[in-house]
RNA sequence: GGAGGGGUGGCCGAGUGGUUAAAGGCGACGGACUGUAAAUCCGUUCUCUCUGAGUACGCUGGUUCGAAUCCAGCCCCCUCCA
C-alpha cells in the first residue's frame, strides 16, 4: 500500500487535490481505495490528453488500490453543460457495449484489466426502481439554484445573460451521485470537473458517507502551437492509435518549454528523472535529445520497443539525413484519356484536399516528384509511371499511374 | 404576447449598392533559418478542366445594368418587458 513518501508522486501533475488531508488519512488506512473516474461513452478514440487521467489511475492501481472505470452511457443522453443544451439521443446498448470495448482496448495498454472494473451509469438510472422520476426530483431537492450558479460555466453563462436548460442542472447532480452509488473514495476528472466533482462530495455527506477526495487533472495542451487544449476538432491531438512514426514527429514538434508538462503529465519516468532531464538540458544538452526519450517511452506505451526504435531511426534518417521514409503509403490513381495532370495526382492521392491547394503548393515550391522539385503546375503525366510523390516535409505516396 | 439586437470564409471580426473571393486578426499550411522545436522573415489559405471560369456572406423570392449590402416572407440565436 501506499506510504506517505510517494504521495508526492501520486499528486504528481494534478491541478488540486480537496482536501489533501482527507487524502493522506484514507491512504493511511490500509485498504485499497476505491478510485472512480468517469468517461464520456461517446468518444471512444482516445488521444494523449485523455490519457492524463488514465495514467494517474494507472498510479493508483500499481499502488494496490481499486480502480473502477465508470463510462457515463447515462450521464452522456444528458451532454455535460458547454452551453450547446439539448438532449443528446441516447446510444443504443449494443453501441455503448461496443464503445466499451474500444475503451478497454486503449485504456488496457495503460491500465491493468485485472483490477480495472468497468461499469456503466445506466445500471443504477435506468430501468431501476431506485432511481424513479420521484428519487430525481428528491436529489434535486439537495441542491440549490444559487449553488449551482457556483459553478463557474453557469455563473458566467448566467451573467453575460446565456441561457443555461434546467436539464444542465441535473447533469451534476446525476454524476454526484455515481459516486454515493459507487461509494468512492476518490474521484478523478479534468479541471473542468472540479464542480461536479465537488456535487459528488456533497451528496455522499448527505447520504452518510465519508465524502471522496477529488483530484483535479490538467487539460493537456496540443502538440502544435498555443495553448489551446488538445482536441480532436482543433486537430492538434495526439490519438493513441496513431502510427509510430506519425507519433513520433508529432512529439518533437513539441515546443521545449511544453515538453516538461508532458513529462510531468504523460512520463510514467519518476520526478526525480524528470528533473536530472531539466538539469541537462540546463547545462547545455540538446532538447531535443531529450525529447526523443519521451517520444520513445510513448510508442513503446502504445506500440512496443521495437517500433519506438524504428521511429526514430526513420525521423533520423527523414529529418536529420533529409532521406525518403521506408514506410509511405501505396496509392494508385487512374486517369482518364491515358493523362492526367499532377493536380488531380496529388488529389486523387490524398497528399492534398483540392487540386487549387495542389496548385498553390507547387507554386510555392513544395511538391517534389522522386526527390525533384515540380516547377510546372500543369505538369501532365501518362500511364504507366510509378514514383514517390511529396508534398511538403511530411507528405509522402508512392504513386502508380494507371 | 410586446420591444429591440443579431446570423459574413476553419474561428474571431470589418464591410451597408459597383474597383469585394470579401479588410484585419487568430489558426493552419508552404518556403527560408533550425533541432520537422520555439522565435523570426517571406508567401499561401472556396472550388475547378487554374494567367481563365464557377460558386459564396442564415433560407427563399424580389428591386437593380449590378446586391453580403435595398425590399418581402421564412428559419435560427440573443437581450429586455410581460
Amino acid at each position: 500500500m501506499t506510504d506517505n513518501t510517494d504521495i508526492d508522486e501520486l499528486t504528481r501533475g494534478s491541478d488540486e487535490v480537496l482536501l489533501f488531508d482527507e487524502l493522506k488519512s484514507k491512504l493511511q488506512k490500509g485498504r485499497p481505495l476505491r478510485i472512480k473516474a468517469g468517461f464520456d461513452p461517446t468518444a471512444p478514440d482516445l488521444h494523449l490528453g485523455h490519457t492524463v487521467l488514465i495514467n494517474k489511475l494507472r498510479q493508483f492501481q500499481l499502488a494496490g488500490h481499486e480502480v473502477i472505470f465508470l463510462i457515463g452511457d447515462f450521464t452522456g443522453m444528458i451532454g455535460d453543460p458547454t452551453g450547446k443544451s439539448a438532449m443528446r439521443p441516447p446510444l443504443s446498448k449494443a453501441e455503448v457495449l461496443e464503445n466499451a470495448e474500444t475503451y478497454k482496448q486503449q485504456i488496457f495498454k495503460i491500465l491493468d484489466p485485472d483490477k480495472t472494473k468497468v461499469v456503466f451509469n445506466s445500471d443504477w438510472w435506468m430501468n431501476n426502481e431506485k432511481t424513479t422520476a420521484a428519487s430525481v426530483i428528491s436529489l434535486a431537492s439537495k441542491m440549490t439554484v444559487a449553488r449551482m450558479l457556483e459553478r463557474d460555466d453557469f455563473d458566467k453563462r448566467y451573467k453575460s445573460g446565456k441561457p443555461i436548460a434546467i436539464h444542465e442542472f441535473l447533469y451534476p447532480l446525476v454524476q454526484g451521485y455515481d459516486s454515493v452509488e459507487l461509494k468512492a473514495d476518490v474521484e478523478l476528472g479534468g479541471t473542468d470537473q472540479k464542480f461536479n466533482l465537488l456535487v459528488g462530495r456533497e451528496l455522499q455527506k448527505e447520504s452518510g458517507q465519508e465524502p471522496q477526495v477529488i483530484m483535479t487533472m490538467p487539460i493537456l495542451e496540443g502538440y502544435t502551437q498555443g495553448n489551446e487544449k488538445m482536441s480532436k476538432s482543433l486537430d492538434n491531438y495526439i490519438g493513441i492509435t496513431d502510427a509510430p512514426n506519425e507519433m513520433f514527429g508529432k512529439i518533437m514538434s513539441i515546443d521545449d518549454e511544453k515538453m516538461w508538462r508532458y513529462f510531468e503529465l504523460l512520463s510514467f519516468k519518476p520526478l526525480a528523472e524528470v528533473e536530472e532531464y531539466k538539469k541537462q538540458v540546463r547545462g547545455g544538452a540538446n532538447p531535443r535529445d531529450i525529447k526523443f526519450n519521451l517520444a520513445k517511452e510513448i510508442i513503446k506505451r502504445f506500440h512496443d520497443e521495437q517500433a519506438a526504435e524504428n521511429a526514430q531511426q526513420d525521423f533520423i534518417q527523414r529529418f536529420q539525413k533529409g532521406a525518403i521514409p521506408d514506410d509511405i503509403p501505396e496509392k494508385t490513381v487512374n486517369c482518364v484519356d491515358g493523362r492526367i495532370a499532377i493536380g488531380n495526382i496529388l488529389k486523387d492521392a490524398e497528399l492534398v484536399n483540392s487540386t487549387s491547394e495542389a496548385m498553390r503548393m507547387i507554386k510555392q515550391g513544395a511538391v517534389k516528384m522522386d526527390g525533384e522539385k515540380i516547377e510546372d503546375p500543369k505538369k501532365v503525366f501518362t500511364t504507366g509511371i510509378c514514383a514517390v510523390f511529396q508534398v511538403g516535409k511530411r507528405k509522402f505516396a508512392r504513386i502508380t499511374i494507371d
